[in-house]
DNA sequence: CGACAAGTTGATGTTACTCAAAAGTGGTGG
DNA sequence: CCACCACTTTTGAGTAACATCAACTTGTCG
């Protein structure tokens, strides 16, 4: 429940597969180590170019990352983004090109996705609740995008970030750092940057959401989620609640 | 290349799996085998709750369906539909929620899928394909709710259903039956009835799209495609060029 | 200090929504 | 065959939401 960088290697991405599904001591070995092998990649840098050939499905150990389209144009939309612990490119696609733009939003760092040993154990069942778990949240910026306003649609969003934040334990109570400027802001809520100032503006006035120096606050959740009636993914997957604060995570070697 | 109803059953399915890899003799007969025990669900009707346990992954025989998210105030928003010869909750996954509402828009007949013989044959690659593009239209749908403006966002979602129309040999040319109201539209492209309809006027006068008798013609797909910088998705996918109107398909038995 | 990125503000224009009603369409039963 | 009903499409007028354009301010870092 830190919001520095001050911990071990790859504890959000155990921290995560651990609540998607309770690793064995095995499992959670296997993984901590195939985080020994990273690659690195700078703010502001793509890491994988639509277009092209895919590589292994890797693993974001730390910093934020976003998936996009461009337009000719230059308008961008930003499909998803990427947050510690989560994956990338959900399903391998051996000669497939990548469907989008992977960049780094922050410095980042990648690891390779542990092959599980087993096809029914936890690490199984774990890829595959982070996959229905992406493929949820598509559904929900779709949704997002075309029946929310501005104001609806910031609050949906960050209360959503919230949630997968806390899924790699990576929020404190209700808040948690956020490196993420208001015009990347704007091409993933599908407004202007303006716009995003403003309505930012109107949330704190509000007493809802506070984003200052790279920190998020919520003053009052409750109402935050009632404005949007936000649900959150454990009800809808129907998964056992698994969020709660108290499930403690090995800590990796 | 029809547009009615006469085509043998399960012709769109066999033609789409066949355009995305093509399947042995085996596969076909195969695939034409499982399509006999369906399952009928009549015009509005819905097909899978949101929340209902998932059943088997089923592909769509006949007629038209739409993925949907309902919101508390009755807002919907439709996040991809289902036309003929496609798939139905691509993936499966044992004791998770639908993460979708499934309901019909036409009368619709769903089937069984066919499970490979082998891993590696034609139809395995076919389903490989399938996920491919149903992740592709997702990214397609979210960039335009969030960076086109009604225009563009018609004139690019009728070219996408075109296209995948084309897949399963439901198009002629440039044409193709649309059993779709204007209201479903307007649930799909995050607008309201009327915009739809004033949007699709201006289509209309400016040459560029007709919509009548449940059928829709295109003028003038160049200037179409030119108008939105369409790309379609073997390119996208980096598939070797699959859409020749000359791929012939077997008859379903 | 200077330069550049990020955030903020104001004025104005456009897009799309809302509300309300009319006109067209197809199916049903008497 | 017609009258009726429900649904869909169309039209008009007024309004709200969001974009655009163009500064200006603040913060950060070398």
């Amino acid at each position: 429940m830190r919001l520095d960088d001050t911990a071990p290697r790859g504890t959000a991405v155990l921290a995560r597969l651990h609540r998607l599904a309770p690793l064995s001591t095995a499992e959670r070995d296997l993984v901590s180590r195939s985080l020994t092998l990273t690659r690195r990649v700078a703010a502001r840098r793509d890491v994988v170019a639509e277009r092209s050939i895919n590589g292994e499905p890797r693993v974001l150990i730390s910093g934020w990352a976003a998936l996009s389209r461009i337009m000719v144009d230059g308008r961008r939309q930003i499909l998803d983004l990427v947050l510690p612990g989560e994956h990338v490119a959900m399903r391998p696609r051996r000669g497939l090109s990548s469907l989008t733009t992977v960049s780094a939003i922050t410095d980042v760092e990648f690891g390779p996705v542990a092959e599980p040993a087993e096809d029914d154990g936890a690490l199984a069942e774990a890829y595959a609740v982070g996959n229905a778990l992406h493929e949820h949240y598509l559904y929900r910026q779709i949704a997002r995008l075309g029946r929310l306003n501005a104001y609806e649609r910031t609050i949906d969003w960050f209360l959503e970030i919230h949630e997968r934040l806390e899924l790699s334990g990576l929020t404190n109570a209700h808040r948690f750092a956020f490196p993420v400027t208001q015009e990347i802001l704007a091409d993933v809520l599908g407004m202007t940057g303006v716009h995003v100032n403003r309505t930012l503006q109107a949330l704190r006035k509000d007493g809802l959401l506070e984003v200052r120096e790279g920190t998020v606050t919520f003053p009052n959740v409750r109402e935050l989620r009632s404005l949007v009636a936000f649900e959150p993914a454990a009800a809808v997957l129907g998964l056992p609640v698994l969020l709660p604060e108290d499930v403690q995570v090995a800590r990796a070697g």
